[in-house]
DNA sequence: CTACATGCAAATCCTTTGCATCCAC
DNA sequence: GTGGATGCAAAGGATTTGCATGTAG
């Protein structure tokens, strides 16, 4: 499910109201790959449709009900905003640097052996989906060495 | 250096001003091994020191003062408040049941196998002293099963 | 003494909410 | 037609900042 009418009949059949501004949301997730503030959506609809405004609370509505429905992830990247994906995307894993917070990000291979062990020794099931994880870049490990 | 005099040396050989404030605030993170934000030290002062009262801004300014002198780290939990604890060598993982919040202490040798390759791949340096890794433990799992 | 830390209040930023109006179904 | 969605403005919570005053060194 990772097309536009194949998201829309999605939500129509759970009774869901369909509005143009919840379209617009929807389009500008799908047209981008990485994670997106409520800000940058509202932007990207304003550059889309140079005519048409959707309200800050409309934004953030719209999000919280999508992932209500669990059809996009709410993340924090250790910014002072929520950052959003829609789920269907690949999962991806971010570091994030504590300095300048340059945002890379991770193969999401690389938490599966933890992953199984959490699985086997916990017996408790991770929910490892957009991790992010914090720390030092280069260039910042590099200016403070100095 | 994980008491309340070598940590005031170290700050002291560093230049720093040691003033009451700071040290009610080192006080506050040294007695929790878990993390707090800054409303909740601020309370644990006030309940420690009835009669004396620390501005939340005085809080915050300490905070990232001992976060860039690299005492303290400064973690975002998914909340919308950051989470600040010591940075100690004593280095422990949480898995938090995303339904009914119990907290399982993790094994800290789990990670490493993440510290490393994150080193190798993106040459990054994770600080992977508290992580919380939330999901679902066995009890609501199974519960969810039915 | 002096540079730096504090308290206080106001400002900022992101996000949520109340309410009248609007529109998808 | 009607319940749910919108826009607007105002409120909210966490954090930051400006400035006069206080104090650690």
């Amino acid at each position: 499910m990772s097309n536009h009418s194949d998201l829309v009949q999605h939500l129509r059949a759970r009774g869901h109201r369909l509005t143009p501004q919840r379209r617009m949301v929807l389009e500008v997730l799908q047209g981008s790959d990485h994670h997106l503030n409520a800000e940058t959506i509202a932007r990207s609809i304003a550059r889309r449709y140079p005519n048409i405004a959707v309200d800050p609370a409309t934004i953030y509505r719209t999000l919280k009900w999508l992932r209500d429905a669990d059809l996009v992830s709410e993340t924090s990247l250790g910014q002072n905003h929520m950052v959003y994906a829609l789920i269907s995307h690949h999962r991806h894993h971010h570091l994030v640097c504590d300095q300048c917070q340059m945002v890379v990000e991770v193969d999401p291979q690389i938490l599966e052996p933890v992953r199984n062990e959490i699985e086997r020794r916990y017996d408790f099931t991770p929910r490892l989906d957009h991790v992010a994880i914090f720390g030092l870049c280069n260039r910042c490990r590099a200016e403070r060495a100095e």
